[in-house]
DNA sequence: TGAAAAGTCAAGGTATTCCTAATAATTATA
DNA sequence: TATAATTATTAGGAATACCTTGACTTTTCA
């Protein structure tokens, strides 16, 4: 089993285990767009390798030594994605795909002396957490935009959906980037769908935006 | 056949290329550790695809296409080793190995973007030219150090074998890093071993390494 | 509780990249 | 120039990672 495919597979799966976990076979062939029958292969490969603890129709979850893999390509990912915008001058939009395909031939070396020239970043530019050296798990602060009400003022501290370019592009024109401070102007009881005001402008946030939006209520 | 060995073979018969033209199936597999059955095969396939010019029993050649990813390649590799060296502060010895798995994974945008970031260097940390973005074919300068003879002053100008951690590890050790200015003490008309001062102290070096050194005399 | 939906798994295939062993072509040598 | 040595190619095969199809099992929920 190749390197660059394991890796693949533990990103995918550790990634969905963070909305849900155990995942199903099914949910990683979506995401990896593969089909079934070579998931169901692949999954049983990587369980006997020790990677994924695996149990028919119940789905696969990352064993620990899966899991600290897993943990140890993010953080090579969004290292390399700081790298990318903040020295490259690459668009937040556009560095996921970039560090994705640099996080598989980073060597302990490159990443050491990668994480020193950056100054130890804590987070990328999609505000989401860089794990330490020790790869301990970090997750994701804040909660849900979708979840404020009317009249709340908040901070945006990141955004789940880092790779779709168009998302991010939308969230750029809008203003709702990491750092970025607004106000709920109004949620409509019908949909959902947010009124926010940020930069002095108002816009419309769909339900759905809303939910991959992490943000952190500022008291007033 | 997948990008990254296509990559591999174009980045080894264009190295072989530069002492020796055609070359042959022996020399590529050799260089890539590979049994000569898979280079046959590969090199044809090559062929097809229209990367190489290839005759049966007559070798292998790079077509002007083959060439240009060739150099696209080589400039990669050249501008990473440069961030390695300069940015991240991993020695000369060590760069090559971390640059050849990442220039297969670099972008148009990132290639660009590095190289502004880089302030366009012309060479690597091993010397060697690094081809600008018209994809032009560059040749290292200099003559080998084996030519000189006694009495000679002159300059490290580039190290031909970069991969190689213990030569490079020698040669530091030795003090003939590119821009190191060394005198030829002696030149053994027996087997052609040099006897250099360098940095105020008195080495030997065989004639193997001698050859792989380039170096431009200085006329006193 | 029974049918629909979700998931598994085996069979049979393709493409890629590598291998060893056998064979053929070329080159060197006596 | 015939033969030996070297060099290169082909034949045949293995491993990996994917695929489709279709039969089967388990779970879900009306
Ligand atoms: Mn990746
Ligand atoms: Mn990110
Ligand atoms: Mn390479
Ligand atoms: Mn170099």
């Amino acid at each position: 089993m190749s390197q660059r495919i394991t890796e693949e597979y533990l990103e995918s799966i550790g990634t969905l285990e963070e909305s849900e976990s155990p995942v199903s076979t099914t949910a990683i062939a979506q995401s990896m767009g593969i089909s079934l029958a070579s998931v169901s292969e692949m999954v049983r490969r990587l369980s006997d390798k020790g990677l994924v603890e695996y149990t028919p129709y119940g789905g696969a979850r990352l064993t620990d030594e899966g899991n600290k893999r897993y943990i140890r390509l993010t953080r090579r990912h969004r290292l390399w994605e700081v790298f990318l915008n903040k020295h490259l001058d690459i668009g937040w939009e556009d560095v996921y795909s970039d560090a994705c395909a640099l996080e598989h031939v980073t060597s302990d070396l490159v990443e050491e002396k990668l994480a020193e020239f950056l100054d130890n970043p804590d987070s990328c530019p999609h505000g989401n957490p860089i794990p330490g050296k020790d790869l301990k798990s970090v997750k994701t602060k804040g909660m849900a935009l979708s979840r404020l009400e009317t009249g709340q003022l908040a901070r945006v501290l990141s955004v789940v959906n880092e790779y779709n370019v168009e998302f991010l592009r939308y969230l750029t024109s809008v203003g709702l980037t990491p750092g970025a401070i607004f106000r709920v102007i109004e949620k409509s009881s019908y949909d959902g769908t947010l009124t926010i005001e940020a930069d002095g402008m108002t816009r419309a946030v769909g339900k759905e935006a809303a939910t991959l939006i992490m943000v952190e209520p500022i008291n007033e």
